[in-house]
DNA sequence: ACCTGAACACCGTTCAAGT
DNA sequence: ACCTGAACACCGTTCAAGT
């Protein structure tokens, strides 16, 4: 019992020094940098998080939780037009405030499986809004969820994408993507 | 005159080594291996490229090069909305075969003098390219050629994201995209 | 002039040794 | 059980020493 605790205190540890640090800027996040801010051994490191994989997923699993419940809440909009953009924006805004998600959402497979639940979940609710987008004709009948996880992906990309003045973009950018979407009749 | 043969063999032996890995998909592209691969050491490759950066930039100079001249042609189409598409279309695919250009293009900066002009050479013409399709209304018109560059960073990063499946979604994302910068109206 | 490769500072990952 | 940190294999980059 209070082994339990002294690793979960170890844990926390690790996991406030990691976010210290990509808050700071450095998103490669190399275990040896974090494990010495956290004042533990590089082997602690592993024994909580198999990888640096592991570790940005622990880290992105906060937000992931608030954007499932936000697309959860885009899937019974009365208007589904609304949901579908208010899908789009939350997960693009997300991505934008914390890499590690971006970075679990890009790579669209998952180690860890707490995050499998989430994304499997995320992938649902996407699913339920296109369906719903798709038979009130607002949305083209060949865009999937996993499109739109590459897209809003692409798009934070975009946005991130060389020098600091894409930030701006960002809104220009969300209604080029929502008009691309819509049916091409 | 012998020593810069000598130069350029190593030179060319050190880019085709480059290429060589690149191909293999090896996209870290680490100097001590490209090194090895070429038979010099490394203080030739740094000698010859300020860093991984300026090899990069190198290896990517002969697809930009075919892109401006693409770019340009797009310029001069008789229907500039064929040529808009051109444009984005070469973009995107030059970005897909050669990753080297790919990183130049993302990364929106120039070490390399060489690629500098080239990189002027391709915004100018999407300029002319934007202008033109503006005056025939078949553009946003607060769409720039930087925002091209995003975006079109942004969809080689969607098609890529997560899974081999995405090739088959180049065609639908390029004409989400080329849909969503048509002009409001 | 140009090239070589040892050397230094890192980073990921493992594992014997400690508590 | 859990933690530590030395150790190994890398990679970027520099620079004295060779030709």
């Amino acid at each position: 019992m209070t082994l339990r605790a002294d690793s979960a205190r170890v844990r926390a540890r690790m996991l406030a020094a990691a976010r210290a640090r990509l808050e700071a800027g450095d998103l490669e996040l190399p275990m040896n940098a974090v494990a010495k801010d956290a004042g533990v051994g590089v082997g602690t490191m592993y024994r909580h998080f198999a990888g640096r994989q592991a570790l940005l997923e622990a880290l992105a699993e906060e937000s992931f939780r608030d954007l499932v419940g936000e697309a959860r809440a885009a899937a019974v909009e009365p208007d589904i037009g609304a949901g579908l953009s208010r899908l789009i924006r939350a997960t693009l805004r997300r991505q934008l405030t914390d890499p590690a998600l971006a970075g679990v959402l890009a790579s669209g497979e998952v180690e860890y499986a707490e995050l499998g639940g989430l994304l499997s979940a995320l992938m649902g609710a996407a699913r339920e809004v296109l369906a719903r987008a798709r038979a009130e004709g607002v949305v083209r009948a060949d865009v999937t969820p996993d499109d739109l996880r590459r897209l809003t992906c692409g798009i934070r990309y975009a946005v991130v994408s060389g020098g600091d003045a894409g930030e701006a973009a960002l809104d220009r950018y969300l209604e080029i993507l929502m008009r691309g979407i819509r049916p091409v009749g």
